[in-house]
RNA sequence: GGGCGCUUAGCUCAGUUGGCUAGAGCAAUCCGUUUACACCGGAUAGGUCGUAGGUUCAAGUCCUACAGCGCCCACCA
């Protein structure tokens, strides 16, 4: 067998993807070159260059990996590939989510599918069920993580309800609770009737809707009508609010009047606020504390008393028997006929009005007042440490401000840059944010209750269950967003052993987190911003007085080829694996990357697909061609000047090269990767290697030598630059190639102009 | 109510700080079955870069207004 039988039997046409990637990535594995410390150990990158490093997005373990998380891994491998060939040591932190209102209500719905309800375990049988559940996704996720190809260290692997992870949510938590920024407190929440818990503001959606506004008095002798679409809360009223320069009411303000309404006797004040549009309805606004949020702020402006009157199954609670226990609705409509009946009805009209919806469980908000856990978001606290520059350590700052000045001075770089104006616009409008959750499934709050002789409750704040009996941990758990931001430090080893309330320095003495933190850059969803970025933002400035961050790189959602949202319940949903599949990872992930700009939604194409799969081909057999027809190729028979056609066509590449690394280095892969195809295909397959043919059989042994060697040249910077885009199949050629030396692809230097 | 984005070839989209005859993929038309590849090659056609003004030696790129589409935030009880 000749050489080119040989090259023909390692090279079997046409490319096939399959066949290939899963033994490649084990490859890589085997040679650790996902470990920067053994990266370091290898010589394959240098430890004298500043670390790169990223932490995954977590993926939260409520499904398999969607086709945004395909991009977001096609993104940051890109990355992170492109820095580990510069010789950088390189670190990617992989890790998953529990997510803990979604995988609950997730495991929720699989159990009523078995005739199980969660009310018929008890608490420790239905979190193992979660567990289990959650597990199995866990290694589903991480199956998909490689056949992306994702380069993270899997050595270092992380999930939000871990162990470690655990110790730093309860670290953070007391921290924040000694400096006065975690309160309890008895607050207005979004209360979810159907998921039965708290949620945050960020996490109501609104849907547009209609509802009929119904405009009346009290009581026949109230000196003023109102307009509310909810008329059944109005049994919770305490007050009247009308602005203060509105003519029509200022004999009023300030004069009290009980009436009976609907059964109910109310204490009813007239105050002013400036918060009362006087063109809405009739200009007055009936208060009610208790269901609404407008009301509380005005309620505690004026020091009103408050009345809760709906529960938290949004049933009806007040002393009229006749409502007491009908559903809101039902109470309206016996509301709505008593104000008929008494006369007191002056208008019906219908309005736009937006429903308040949990994104999660789809429940129709009800505002109720609750003993909540919150982080006071505006509360001024000394900073013990910061590395923060326009931040000295002990300057006294409220979180909104740290949030603020990091992104503001430029600390923290936003790509695009227009997300910035939203990321200020929300934080400007950002209230406390209330932490407890009124579900199993996390972490539970390190708070424990304890009722003394003088039957006082006993506090207790801290990592460990105090000593003694009787202490009782507070039953509610956190909100998932608590633990997942700590997530840039919390999986790197913070806090690890040192005692945290006293000495923060010690601990960035140990290992990962001083190597590592902050980090290079969080790519993630634009559509995250808010939930999770702002928050790694607040706890790493307020605990580490670090960013979490350089650079924060948002992509935009991935859409079917119609442009519609890819979800299960549309039925258009697809795992990547199944493109891969089909089409070769490759050509999956190029398929995405090639024209989608930062921060933009784009669309599955099966064209893009189609036309990177047979760029794979093209690779694959424009390598054997170089391979088969420079076999005799001896570098010591190369002229030292090569002619001019080859000199050009090396010193072109070499263009490229420049060009393609600066785009890396300023985060326009999306460019690289298509000079990168069109470079191949067009000049280097369709000119150089057809204009090389001739002379390869010509009988010029100078020119036929160069021709040799520039095609080698050219194809070797060519399967360096293109690695990182398409890990598999460079890899895979590189293994069957004359270029391979001591080390995989994925760890040899990326081309530089001499 | 406030803010943001998009509008470029038939379709889906690039075009980096204003600078060469405006690009890619797919689709279309014609030619080619020469030993890397038919998951191929060569060629052709196709755009007054949403509209109207303005700045400039020069505008797809900057400014202003308008239109259509989409998104985010706030929210009127």
């Amino acid at each position: 067998m000749n050489q080119n039988e040989k090259i023909d039997k390692i090279f079997l046409k046409p490319y096939n993807p399959l066949q290939h990637e899963e033994e490649t990535y084990m490859l890589w594995e085997k040679e650790s070159v996902f470990n920067p410390d053994k990266c370091v150990v290898k010589k394959y990158s240098n430890s004298k260059e500043s670390p790169f490093s990223i932490i995954l997005p977590p993926p939260n373990v409520t499904g398999s990996l969607h086709m945004g998380s395909a991009l977001m891994l096609a993104i940051q491998d890109i990355l992170v590939r492109f820095q580990r060939m510069k010789g950088r040591k390189t670190l990617w932190v992989p890790g998953t989510d529990h997510a803990s209102i979604a995988t609950e209500s997730k495991v929720e719905k699989i159990l009523m599918k078995q005739k199980i309800r969660r009310t018929d375990l008890t608490k420790e049988q239905f979190l193992e069920k979660v567990d289990e559940f959650a597990e199995s996704q866990r290694k589903e996720i991480k199956d998909q993580i490689k056949k992306m190809g994702a380069s993270v260290d899997w050595s270092r692997e992380a999930f939000t309800l871990d162990k470690q992870r655990e110790e730093a949510v309860k670290t953070a938590f007391t921290i924040l609770y000694e400096r006065g920024l975690i309160k309890r407190g008895e607050q207005i929440v979004n209360w979810d009737p159907k998921g039965q818990t708290t949620i945050s503001d960020d996490e109501i959606e609104y849907q547009e809707g209609k509802a009929t506004l119904y405009t009346f008095k009290y009581a026949k002798d109230f000196p003023i009508s109102i307009a509310t679409t909810r008329p059944e809360t109005k049994v919770g009223d305490t007050a009247v609010a009308v602005n203060p320069e509105d003519k029509r009411y200022k004999e009023y303000i300030g004069k009290e009047y009980e009436v009976n309404f609907a059964g109910c006797t109310l204490k009813i004040r007239i105050v002013e606020d400036k918060n009362v549009d006087p063109e809405f309805g009739t200009g007055a606004l009936g208060v009610t504390p208790a269901h609404s949020k407008v009301d509380w702020e005005i309620a505690q402006e004026h020091a009103l008393p408050w009345y809760k009157v709906i529960n938290e199954y949004a049933k009806m609670e007040t002393s009229n028997p006749e409502i007491n226990g009908l559903k809101t609705t039902e109470a309206r409509e016996y509301i709505v006929n008593w104000l008929k009946k008494e006369n007191l009805l002056e208008k019906e009209e219908e309005i736009d009005q937006n429903i308040s919806i949990s994104y999660r469980s789809g429940g129709v908000i009800e505002p109720l007042p609750k003993l909540q856990w919150f982080i006071d978001v505006n509360k001024k606290f000394t900073l013990p440490l910061s590395s923060i520059p326009g931040v000295e350590a002990g300057k006294k700052v409220t979180l909104k401000e740290l949030m603020l000045h990091v992104v503001k001075e430029g600390h923290i770089k936003i790509i695009p840059e227009r997300f910035d104006k939203i990321y200020y616009n929300w934080i400007e409008n950002l209230h406390d944010w209330c932490i407890s959750r009124q579900i199993w499934y996390g972490h539970q709050i390190p708070v424990w209750y304890k009722e003394n002789k003088e039957s006082e409750t006993e506090v207790h704040i801290g990592i460990k269950k105090p000593e003694g009996a009787g202490w009782v941990q507070d039953p509610d758990t956190l909100d998932t967003w608590f633990s997942s931001g700590l997530w840039t430090f919390s999986t790197l080893g913070w806090p690890g052993n040192a005692d945290m309330s006293e000495k923060l320095k010690e601990v960035k003495k140990r290992g990962d987190l001083l190597e590592y933190h902050p980090t290079t850059v969080m790519e993630t969803g634009a559509d995250i911003l808010f939930f999770w970025v702002a928050r790694m933002i607040l706890m790493s400035t307020s605990l580490l007085g670090e960013i979490p961050f350089q650079t924060v790189y948002l992509h935009g959602m991935v859409r079917d080829e119609k442009g519609r949202k890819l979800s299960k319940s549309l039925g258009n949903n697809i795992d990547p694996r199944d493109l891969s599949k089909q089409y070769g990872t490759d050509a999956v992930r190029l398929s995405l990357i090639i024209g989608t700009r930062p921060g933009n939604d784009s669309r599955v194409s099966l064209d893009k697909l189609k036309a990177y799969k047979h760029f794979a081909n093209k690779i694959w057999n424009a390598s054997r061609f170089v391979f088969e027809n420079t076999t005799d190729y001896n570098e010591k028979s190369t002229p030292e000047k090569l002619p001019k056609k080859y000199e050009e066509y090396v010193k072109n590449c070499l263009d490229l090269a420049r060009e393609v690394t600066e785009d890396m280095e300023n985060y326009r892969f999306y460019l690289a990767g298509e000079k990168l195809y069109h470079y191949f295909w067009h000049t280097f397959a369709d000119i150089i290697i057809e204009e090389a043919k001739k002379d390869i059989n010509g009988n010029n042994v100078d020119l036929s030598n160069a021709a040799k060697h520039s095609l080698r040249e050219i194809l070797r910077m060519n399967l360096k630059m293109l690695h990182p885009f398409m890990p598999f199949i460079t890899e895979t050629v590189w293994q069957r190639s004359p270029f391979l030396l001591n080390r995989p692809l994925a760890v040899e230097s990326w081309p530089t102009k001499k």
